[in-house]
DNA sequence: TCTGGGGTCCTAGGACCC
DNA sequence: TCTGGGGTCCTAGGACCC
């Protein structure tokens, strides 16, 4: 038996950790909310059906959930990261293999070929398991390429019973791939969809076996290399855990901002959280990038945005360094006369600690590194923000808004599920 | 009233170098 | 009169993912 690709992806992710902690959400349309509450961001399969799309706003729905029984809940991100963490702990117990944990709710697996008598039953097992050990239910697909894996996994779970499907051969499955639009395939959407369908692949069956010569020529090597995936040619390897190059905190605000101090107040707060990532990959930034901007939504108000980027005589991961420049950089382009929606920061030219250079003239910081590692470990102890920069501010007066939220059950003391 | 946040990779074109 | 060819690096923008 050759080596296979697996995808392990949990259904209805966020809504499922809702479920597990309150069982009277079964069978009703249950849709969970971005952050400030804005657009749905997951749905029950009741929600589904009701056809609310992803991503779409919550306003326009209300009304349709409210009608339907349903019931919205505030992104718990605390919840929904402890609860990933033991999804993927439980996948590392119960197959062998290289793994990659590909986003929140879904991982890849590489399987030892020591573990491929019966695929489909062991297959059973894991979910069987998974559900048992942490209450999500998961489907399970197999390919020998990533792409295929990927495809397996979206076919068990919209067409199978039991939520596990294997792909075998694209001759074997060949009504199964014609049955797929090319837009579903991993990494094809909505245009380069539209022009494939232009050249006359309009199903998966017809993709995998396109002109690779054309496909190159009109779409690049990105989409020649998914046609090669499909026939079984592996070009997508397992990633694996690499530092990030750039770190992005962002936010909207809960409300409009025309002052510029709460959203000096606001960028400082993602500036620390920012670098707190930074840190915990053990890098340095060299740069930052700043913008902030208007509600594009609100046609009839006056719009503005702006950026503004700089770079670092030396790099650095002290946030009281970082607050600074960045507060500098928001003053450049902060404009009176409008209401801001939104700021955020993306750390820039990410590099390795170890990989710093100095130069002739450089202060030793060391101090600073110090105290950085101080202040994220008593965070990391006693919750966060338990010391924090007071450029971070008290007055909150940006924080987002989440009036759905549900406790945070596996990682508060004080919020423990109580049974009464 | 009300529309998320955080990423990656690829490509084309310009600046610059010898 | 006549003005090359080959390379790298950077950036912005476009496409995709969850």
């Amino acid at each position: 038996m050759k080596k296979m690709f697996v995808l392990i992806d949990c259904n209805n992710f966020y809504v499922s950790c809702e479920r597990v902690f309150d069982p009277k959400l079964n069978n009703i349309p249950v849709a969970i909310l971005s952050n400030n509450d804005g657009c749905i961001v997951a749905r029950s399969n009741e929600v589904k059906k009701l056809n609310i799309p992803m991503g779409a706003p919550y306003f326009k729905y209300k009304g349709l959930l409210e009608y339907n029984n349903g019931k919205v809940f505030s992104s718990n991100y605390q919840l929904y990261g402890d609860m990933s963490q033991r999804v993927m702990d439980s996948i590392k117990m119960l197959l062998s293999g290289e793994i990659e944990v590909y986003s929140i709710d879904e991982a890849f697996i590489y399987l030892d070929s020591n573990n491929t008598e019966n695929l489909f039953e062991l297959f059973k097992e894991v979910k069987e398991k998974i559900y048992k050990w942490v209450g999500i239910p998961v489907s399970i697909g197999a390919g020998a390429t990533k792409t295929l894996a990927k495809f397996a996994n979206n076919y068990a779970k919209k067409n199978t019973k039991e939520g596990i499907f294997i792909f075998e051969t694209p001759y074997k499955h060949k009504e199964i791939m014609k049955s797929i639009s090319v837009e579903d395939i991993w990494g094809i959407s909505t245009r380069w969809g539209r022009r494939l369908k232009v050249l006359g692949y309009c199903n998966s069956y017809q993709l995998c076996h396109a002109d690779t010569a054309t496909i190159r020529a009109y779409l690049g090597v990105v989409v020649t290399r998914i046609v090669k995936e499909l026939q079984g040619i592996s070009c997508i390897e397992l990633e694996q855990v690499k530092p990030k190059k750039n770190i992005m905190s962002s936010k909207s605000f809960g409300t409009l901002l025309s002052n510029i101090e709460p959203i000096e107040e606001a960028l400082a707060n993602y500036v620390a959280r920012a670098c707190e990532k930074l840190r915990a990959q053990k890098s340095k930034a060299q740069g930052i990038y700043v913008f902030l901007h208007t509600n594009k939504f609100k046609h009839y108000e006056s719009q503005y945005s702006n950026s503004s980027t700089i770079g670092f005589e030396y790099p650095s991961s002290d946030t009281g360094f970082i607050i600074k420049q960045a507060k500098n950089l928001l003053k450049k382009i902060f404009r009176e006369g409008y209401k801001y929606k939104k700021t955020g920061i993306i750390l820039l030219d990410i590099i390795p600690e170890k990989e710093m250079q100095y130069n002739l003239f450089f202060n030793d910081i060391s101090n600073k590194d110090y105290l950085m590692k101080v202040i994220d470990e008593i965070n990391q102890k006693f919750g966060k923000k338990t010391v924090f920069h007071l450029a971070q501010g008290i007055t909150k007066r940006w924080v987002m808004k989440s009036e759905y939220m549900t406790f945070r059950y596996t990682t508060c003391w004080e919020e423990l599920l109580k049974i009464k």
